[in-house]
DNA sequence: CGATATATGTCAACAACACTGACGTATATC
DNA sequence: GATATACGTCAGTGTTGTTGACATATATCG
């Protein structure tokens, strides 16, 4: 057991709890948040990763597989096995790039809407809870944390909205 | 392409985009916050789950197998692989309970401790950046909206901060 | 004291999801 | 026509999670 800081410290130290608290805050949001859309997804023989993708794929209708790429941060290998099985289990649909027939352009079926709205429902209501309790103002500190803490290249992103999902350098090969 | 929506559901919108705001973000976060640290380890012949146990054992000295388990929500048999190598490789050290033998608690070793700086320094400048630019007023926020995304649990025992490891339910067997 | 519960460990098999490396095809672009 | 790009596949591998079964030491209770 060492002995409390002495007082010229005080700051620092509680700096130092502080940052810790925020690395534990995202370790336990992220665990709690993502802990009962993984059950459900269990049922249905998919995973965090189909959840992924469902998700960013209804949020970007249309988007092109490099682009999804961008935003997941993972090889094509990895994606080409998630993606084959919501596309043979219509979930989603590929269908060819207008201006650029290379393209495959994604976008979720009835079905993939379905599910996705499911799955969503509970991670929204959790938002929405914590939202409510915290109140508007704490609402607008946590949203400028959070886009701190995110790289440059999505953080403008996230921002305007409405916009198409940025083109980010993909891994590996 | 749907119309906006009409003025009486403006309001519903905006809620609706904001949500799904507070899920990306999370997502977004999640996946930068980890992203450095686990190329770090990587060179180590390490992985995520090393780090978190690296990181669990330093913030709470001598704790037990069962409450690092109950924190890190995975099965003993998953901790066991990773604790193993740890403790092989003399990063962590275990010693009987005092209160109760059967324990075996925890603790870093000063190798240990040097790598749980090194890896945490990422994510504690990170986070401080992400204050800074933020401000005091929305760390408030943050931090609030952040408790309640996670479980009744661990809130409470987040707001205690210099509180022992509480005692969660464990998983599987 | 003996029965039972708890804390922890191990072995074995398996699944999800990530990675690298190599190579193939269609379409754009210079 | 050459080259670059968007995308796909096959094959092999590693980390991290899971279940199930079983072993050991210590605590606790009747």
């Amino acid at each position: 057991m060492s002995a409390d800081p002495p007082p010229a410290f005080k700051h620092l130290f509680l700096r130092d709890e502080d940052l810790r608290l925020g690395i534990e805050l995202l370790f336990y949001a992220y665990r709690d948040f993502t802990a009962e859309p993984d059950q459900m997804l269990e049922k249905l023989g998919f995973g965090r990763a189909h959840h992924r993708v469902i998700y960013f794929v209804g949020r970007y209708p249309e988007i092109a597989v490099g682009e999804l790429l961008g935003i997941l941060r993972i090889t094509k290998q990895s994606l080409s096995r998630v993606l084959r099985e919501l596309l043979r289990k219509d979930y989603v649909v590929a269908q060819p790039g207008v201006t650029d027939r290379r393209q495959r352009r994604l976008s979720l079926t009835t079905t993939g809407i379905a599910l996705e709205r499911q799955l969503t429902e509970n991670q929204r209501g959790r938002v929405a809870a914590a939202y409510r309790a915290a109140g508007a103002n704490a609402v607008d500190g946590f949203k400028r944390v959070m886009l701190g803490l995110i790289n440059e290249t999505d953080r403008a992103n996230l921002l305007g909205s409405t916009a198409s999902p940025l083109r980010a350098r993909r891994r590996g090969q």
